[in-house]
DNA sequence: GCCAGTTTGTACCGATCGGTACAAATCCTG
DNA sequence: CAGGATTTGTACCGATCGGTACAAACTGGC
């Protein structure tokens, strides 16, 4: 039984916790309950191909949560909103580490360039497109597209360095108000913050919601 | 001869390039030029003393040449903007990483979650104290400090992994608006953004200047 | 040139690394 | 229940891990 799908999950919470090359396959089996021989099973290609299919596996489903509601939201400015509550629940307001930002810091990005870049590159252009369609110019939408990708990953790691989540929650809340500043038509969600009942209200299940094992038990 | 000094700095270039867990020994005597003897003489507590001197120095280097003159600078305006000159070149436009933020993300952060703590709160607290005595209130010092701390460790990650430069430098020169957009005594400087002559314009020799080598060759 | 003290290279330690082989256990299908 | 295919546990592989032991190679003072 014990399906690629759900061990992916598992697999990824120890991609997060440890990194690419503090993961070994004894972590690994712990973590998964798995043996060598099952994990080998479902991957043949080894810790690589796990790696590569949990970095697919995270990209599909920002790319279905976040990057298609906002390219295709009827109002941009309300998936940017949307955006906002789904990445503070998924990286649970900077206890969870991304992923895919950890990967380009370390040295094997070279290994899984090609994926790393596509994921930001299209969050950044989903964004922007976002902005732009909700009122501002191409340039302006490009700029604050970056600066919001950037600051929510130095917000994980500022928020982990000093251990208080409120910092990211902070940082989440400050861009929310700068991504809706100069837009009229969002102006009355920066008075009431709190999360909104929109379609990605629930993001973040299905992706080991609550699965805190981290590899050491 | 080979003294712990010059050692450190290649130390600090090699676990910024492979990480903590991925550094190994052999990485590191290939990276010094130093057999394991002369490595366990000079560290005789292995690779975690290493690691611990190597944060150490980094914030020594930071609390020198950032923090201490943004607390003492008479013009902290402009000690606000010899920062992000000196954080520019220290990072090499985001080419390279902040070991203390890669520390923060890994499981490492555990074993150095104290040298790490301190390195982010003194810089974002040396930050917000030089906005406050250059005209914002306490609470807006304190939050836009917080925020371009993380902002500078979120533009490594995406210039890293945008594989783009201009990345960086771009988010450098907004967080410069930023910080001096309600300054009056900074209007002059968002007109000539370039390199000015501060005492900190030199900043990032002393760190390894221009040694690449990240152990392999 | 000699000798104490330091610095270095190298062989070696047990543990663990990622990965393979393969037989036992389990599961469907008839 | 039989029989073939799939799933699993486990023993094992060579390589490398971080770390130790220790003797050879240096070094400066006399």
């Amino acid at each position: 039984m014990t399906g690629r799908a759900e061990t992916l999950q598992r697999l990824a919470e120890v991609f997060r916790a440890h990194g690419y090359e503090g993961t070994s396959l004894a972590l690994i089996s712990r973590a998964t309950g798995l043996g060598k021989g099952s994990l080998y099973h479902l991957f043949p290609g080894g810790k690589a191909e796990m790696a590569t299919l949990v970095l697919e596996e995270i990209d599909g489903w920002f790319e279905t949560n976040l990057y298609a509601p906002l390219r295709e939201a009827k109002h941009p400015a309300e998936a940017v909103s949307d955006m906002f509550d789904a990445v503070e629940v998924y990286f649970r307001s900077g206890r969870r580490v991304c992923l895919v930002g950890v990967v380009a810091l370390g040295s094997e990005r070279d290994r899984f360039g090609a994926a790393v870049r596509s994921y930001f590159a299209r969050w950044v252009a989903a964004l922007a497109g976002a902005l732009e369609r909700s009122g501002r110019n191409a340039a302006a939408s490009n700029a604050l597209a970056e600066e919001i990708v950037a600051q929510i990953q130095g917000a994980i790691v500022l928020a982990r360095a000093l251990d208080d989540p409120a910092v990211f929650s902070r940082a989440m809340t400050a861009l929310r108000a700068r991504a809706a500043s100069a837009d009229p038509a969002m102006a009355f969600r920066t008075t009431a913050v709190g999360l909104s009942a929109g379609p990605l209200s629930r993001a973040g299940e299905g992706q080991g919601e609550g699965c805190d094992l981290s590899g050491e038990t």
